[in-house]
Parts: C-alpha cells; sequence; structure tokens
DNA sequence: CGAATTTGACCCGCGC
DNA sequence: GCGCGGGTCAAATTCG
C-alpha cells in the first residue's frame, strides 16, 4: 500500500503516541475529513492486529491520515448509526463493561484506557460488518440489550472524547509553553552572540592599537582567530589584492598555501573559486577589516572547513539532496576500490559548497555523501532539510570543536553539549580527522558479523571511540526511523532527514517508551508538567531541538553578516 | 552547440 | 628532499 505507511513495525509500547489526539494539536479543520480513510483503515487494522506490530506514518501526511481516522471514527461515534459496530468491535471488552455497568466508572476508565492502547480510532466499517454479521447470528439477543450496550458505548465515547479533548487542550498549552520558551531561549542567545561580538570588536581594537604602539611585526591576535580555518570565500574581486609579498615577508613561514595564492596571482589558477589563504593573510585580512562581521566571517571560515558526512544505503550513484552539483573530479582513493567523485554547488556562481561522493568499502551499498561548506544562495524546498540538517550538525560540530574558553562562551556550544551526549545514537563527531567531520550514520545496520564496522571507512576519523559510538547506538535503540531509512530510494533522504528531525520532536517518546507496553509518555493523563519532564528528557526532542536551534543561530548570525549570508 | 562529465596532470600537505 | 595521497584544474569527450 502506497499511502504513506513506512511498513516499519514498533513495539506496542509506542502505538499509544500513534494517536494523534496526544501528538497532535490541531487540525480541527480535519476533523471530518476523508470519509474514505475510514474504510482505508479498516485494513490496516485488522493486518496490524494480525502482524506482530503497528505500521506507523513516516511522513506528515501519513500522520493526518491517521488522525483522519482516528477522528473519523470518535466523529462517528457520535453517529448513532455507527456506534454499535464499534460495540461490536471490542465485544469481548464491551460486553463485561457492559455487565458491570455504568455506574462501575473505574474499572470502565481502566478497560476504556486498555483499549486506547490499542488505537480508539477502530475502524467503523468493520465494526459494522461485524456488527451485522453478529446481529444475524444473535437474532436471540434481545435488541434491548443492545440498544443499551450502545447507549453505554456512545456514552462512553463521548467521554473519551472529551478527555481526549482536555488531553488536546493540555497539549496545546504545552506547546505554547514550549515555544514561549523556545522563543526566549532564542532571544537570550541573540544577546549573548551580539555581547560577544561587541566583545571580540573590543578586542580588535585593543589590538590594533597595541600594534601600533609595539613593533608592528610582531602582530598579536587574538587566539580564536590563529585557530580559524580558511576564511571562506572572500568573493572573486577582493580576492588577492591584500597579499602582496610584503604580506608575505611578514608572514614569517611562507607556506604551500601562499605559493598558491602566488599562482592564483600569477594567473594559473584564476577559475579558483576560494582564494587559498594562509593563516598570516587570514589574520592580516582579519585585522585590516575590523568590520562587525569580522566574527561571523570567523565562524563561517571554520563552517567552510567543518564537513558533515552522511551515511546512506542507496543503489544510486548519489544521494539526491535537493541541490545541483557539477562534478569536477574523481580519484581513487587508497584503501577504497570505488572512487571518490568530487562535486561542487553550481546553483549559484560562487556557492563554497562541494561534497565528496564514495561508496563505503566495507559495504558498497551505503553511499557516503560528506558535505563541505554553506550555501551562499537560496536552497529550493527540497534541498533545505539537507542544509539545515548538515548546517546544524557542524554548527554543533564547531561549536564543540572551539578552544575551550571559547567553547564555553559560545551559547552554541552550551547547546552542543547538552546535546551531543544523546544525539550519538545519529551522528558522530570527529576531531582528530584534517577536517572536523562529523558522520551522520543513516544505515545502521548491524555490523557484519567477522568484518570491521560499516561505518569504519566514513567515520574512520572518529574511529578512536568508535566501538563505544556503536555501543551507543545500540544501547539507544536507534530510531526506527533511521532503520527505516536505511532503504529508502535517493531522492527521499533528504526529506526523510530533515523530517526525522522533525518527526524527532513530534514522537519524542515513542522510540524511547522503553519496552513496557503501553506506558509511553502519554497513555495516562499528565499534568503538563509531568508532559513537560517525559519531553524533556527525552534525547531526542533535545537534539531535535538543538539542532533547530542551532541551525537558527547560524542563521542569526548570517543575517548579522555582510551580504553573501547563508540561507540555510 | 552548450552543458555536463571524464580524466590526466598538477599542486599541496604530510610523513619518512 | 622525496614520495604518497588528497584535492583541484582544465582540456577532451560525451550527452541532450
Amino acid at each position: 500500500m502506497d499511502r504513506g505507511w513506512s511498513g516499519l513495525t514498533l513495539d506496542s509500547s509506542s502505538l499509544d503516541l500513534i494517536n494523534p489526539n496526544r501528538l497532535n494539536h490541531s487540525n480541527h479543520g480535519r476533523f471530518f475529513s476523508n470519509p474514505l480513510t475510514m474504510s482505508r483503515n479498516v485494513d490496516d487494522d485488522e493486518k496490524t492486529k494480525v502482524s506482530t506490530g503497528f505500521r506507523f506514518p513516516v511522513s506528515l501526511s501519513g500522520i493526518r491520515d491517521r488522525e483522519d481516522d482516528d477522528l473519523s471514527s470518535e466523529v462517528a461515534g457520535d453517529n448513532d448509526r455507527e456506534v454499535p459496530g464499534e460495540v461490536d468491535f471490542f465485544s469481548d471488552k464491551k460486553s463485561r463493561v457492559c455487565h458491570v455497568d455504568v455506574d462501575e466508572t473505574r474499572v470502565k476508565k481502566e478497560e476504556h484506557d486498555d483499549r486506547t492502547d490499542v488505537n480508539t480510532g477502530l475502524n467503523l466499517r468493520t465494526t459494522g460488518n461485524t456488527r451485522s454479521d453478529e446481529s444475524m447470528i444473535d437474532d436471540g439477543v434481545s435488541s434491548e440489550i443492545e440498544d443499551k450496550r450502545a447507549k453505554n458505548e456512545l456514552a462512553q465515547l463521548q467521554d473519551e472524547l472529551k478527555k481526549m479533548t482536555m488531553e488536546n487542550q493540555q497539549l496545546k498549552e504545552l506547546l505554547t509553553q514550549v515555544s514561549n520558551n523556545y522563543t526566549s531561549l532564542q532571544m537570550h542567545l541573540v544577546s549573548l552572540m551580539q555581547q560577544q561580538q561587541q566583545q571580540h570588536q573590543n578586542n580588535i581594537h585593543h589590538n590594533k592599537a597595541i600594534e601600533a604602539v609595539e613593533k608592528p611585526e610582531e602582530t598579536i591576535v587574538p587566539r580564536q582567530f590563529i585557530d580559524l580555518g580558511p576564511l571562506r570565500a572572500v568573493g572573486e574581486g577582493e580576492e588577492v589584492s591584500n597579499s602582496s609579498s610584503e604580506d608575505r615577508t611578514r608572514s614569517g613561514g611562507s607556506s604551500a598555501a601562499e605559493r598558491r595564492s602566488n599562482e592564483v596571482r600569477d594567473g594559473k589558477r584564476v577559475g579558483r573559486e576560494e582564494s587559498p589563504e594562509t593563516e598570516s593573510n587570514k589574520v592580516q585580512k582579519v585585522n585590516n577589516t575590523s568590520s562587525p562581521a569580522t566574527f561571523e566571517q570567523s565562524a563561517e571560515a571554520t563552517m567552510r572547513k567543518a564537513r558533515v558526512s552522511v551515511r546512506a544505503r542507496s543503489e544510486a550513484p548519489m544521494i539526491s539532496d535537493g541541490c545541483q552539483w557539477r562534478k569536477y573530479g574523481q580519484k581513487m582513493a587508497k584503501g577504497n576500490p570505488c572512487p571518490r567523485a568530487y562535486y561542487r554547488c553550481t546553483m549559484a556562481t560562487a556557492c563554497p559548497v562541494r561534497k565528496q561522493v564514495q561508496r563505503c568499502a566495507e559495504d558498497r551499498s551505503i553511499l557516503i555523501t560528506t558535505y563541505e561548506g554553506n550555501h551562499n544562495h537560496p536552497l529550493p524546498p527540497a534541498a533545505v532539510a539537507m542544509a539545515s540538517t548538515t548546517t546544524a550538525a557542524a554548527n554543533m560540530l564547531l561549536s564543540g570543536s572551539m578552544s575551550s574558553h571559547d567553547g564555553m562562551m559560545n551559547p552554541t556550544n552550551l547547546l552542543a553539549r547538552a546535546v551531543l551526549p544523546c544525539s550519538t545514537s545519529m551522528a558522530t563527531i570527529s576531531a582528530s580527522a584534517p577536517f572536523p567531520t562529523v558522520t551522520l550514520d543513516l544505515t545502521h545496520s548491524p555490523p557484519p558479523p567477522n568484518g570491521p564496522n560499516p561505518s569504519s571507512s566514513a567515520a574512520a576519523a572518529s574511529n578512536n571511540n568508535n566501538q563505544n559510538h556503536n555501543s551507543l547506538m545500540q544501547r539507544s535503540q536507534l530510531p526506527q526511523q533511521q532503520q527505516q531509512m536505511t532503504n529508502l530510494p535517493p531522492g527521499m533522504l533528504p526529506q526523510v532527514i530533515g523530517q526525522a528531525l522533525y518527526n524527532q520532536s513530534k514522537f519524542s517518546g515513542l522510540q524511547f517508551s522503553g519496552g513496557s507496553p503501553s506506558v509511553a509518555a502519554f497513555s495516562q493523563p499528565h499534568t503538563v508538567a509531568d508532559t513537560i519532564t517525559a519531553l524533556t528528557a527525552d534525547p531526542n526532542f533535545t537534539a531535535a531541538l538543538a539542532a533547530v536551534i542551532s541551525s537558527m543561530i547560524n542563521g542569526s548570525n548570517q543575517h548579522n553578516g555582510e551580504g553573501n549570508n547563508k540561507n540555510q
């Protein structure tokens, strides 16, 4: 069936969260929509009962479908025509309820809750059929009892509906609260970063003053500038004008990078989109341009160096991530029989983003795509998911890889440090690689019985703690959605990655609900505080939230920066 | 015919 | 200093 169902199964403990009334704080407009879903869902639920697990929708549309189904059936609960059917569907329980009678509300509620765990929106057409069947069989049973049963059921459903509505209300409040918290946090971050920026400017002015007084050759530079990678595309026009021979002389240890920039000057490599610059040149430039955007440029420079590696199973030669790429080279990498292809983004003339695509040596069904740099142009919707994901990952990585002082001062790093311990189930971070690299492993296939871990080649840099990484992955029971990603059609990947971040917040609690059946975070009525606790305790929620915030931070940085802002 | 890809050559960084 | 490997360039080739 191609209705957005993932086809993957969940343990029954997660089922409860599928209930859109608990998850979805919205869309009452769709409450009565799509009557077809009722009949459609019959099959699903019946199949679900037969099979070992339950299906859940990965796509939002899928979620909505289920929501419609559930809601529709609830609505149908108000509809007398359909109610008896549902009664019969749960006939094994209903009869008990019926005998206990209405005054035994506690018992009834327990039964009711049990049933809720199974999915309240079970299907009316099935039940209707069942009813008709049963009515044919049970002709002897008095219609009076049946009416009574129907009324009981109706009351029960109405009760349930009220309960759901209240829960919905609670969730809405929760959402409001979370979003308020988020807004205030964001404001706080922005103010922090502005303060930091101010501080950097002051430092720069101070250093320039010192420079003017002391020997001009001894450039005193704040440490953070020294530690930075090359400045991101300086713009083709302004490229080499500053790097005179005096600069090179002054910079002392003239490196090969300088020779490269000489070549650029000599016209050998004019077509280069990025001007390779020495550290000293960079420092020089930074010092020369004491513009307010210095800090942002520095961040971008580091960003340019950071890499995000995505491992995914794909038979296609390249995962389609929504961007346009031009292949500019191919090399045989050592230790891998598969060639490595080099692509650069062609959506804008001077977009610095590049990516490498290579198949994993150990498992050639795994495609390793390594992204480097930030887009300097608007992205099509299809590319936003991947771009924001990689940017967020890179942000987390970079904020974590900064020097200790800066890292501690960097608000992003606070997030990263809060996030990384739990996001290791999805991301591996490498500080020892030539470039800081974060690896998003979307394959999560069990390691070959006797071979090395499949993630070992791409995440090679991180392999000093690779074992730990894997144990983390296993211990945390990698989200089933990720497992589902392993065999996605290539075009679906970016969407799913982005979706995953989104879904992580939506399905928070689902994936980590533990083994106990029907005890997911919302299976029982909770106070808002309980719910918040459950949400914030969930690593996925934290990770997703951090990814979003991190992405936003990057965005705000870029907006504060100069002309060539990134759009991620 | 223009755009995209291929591929050999070149350059650079790094380890020995 | 030399060799190796990674990364990039650009002419040649292929493709639409």
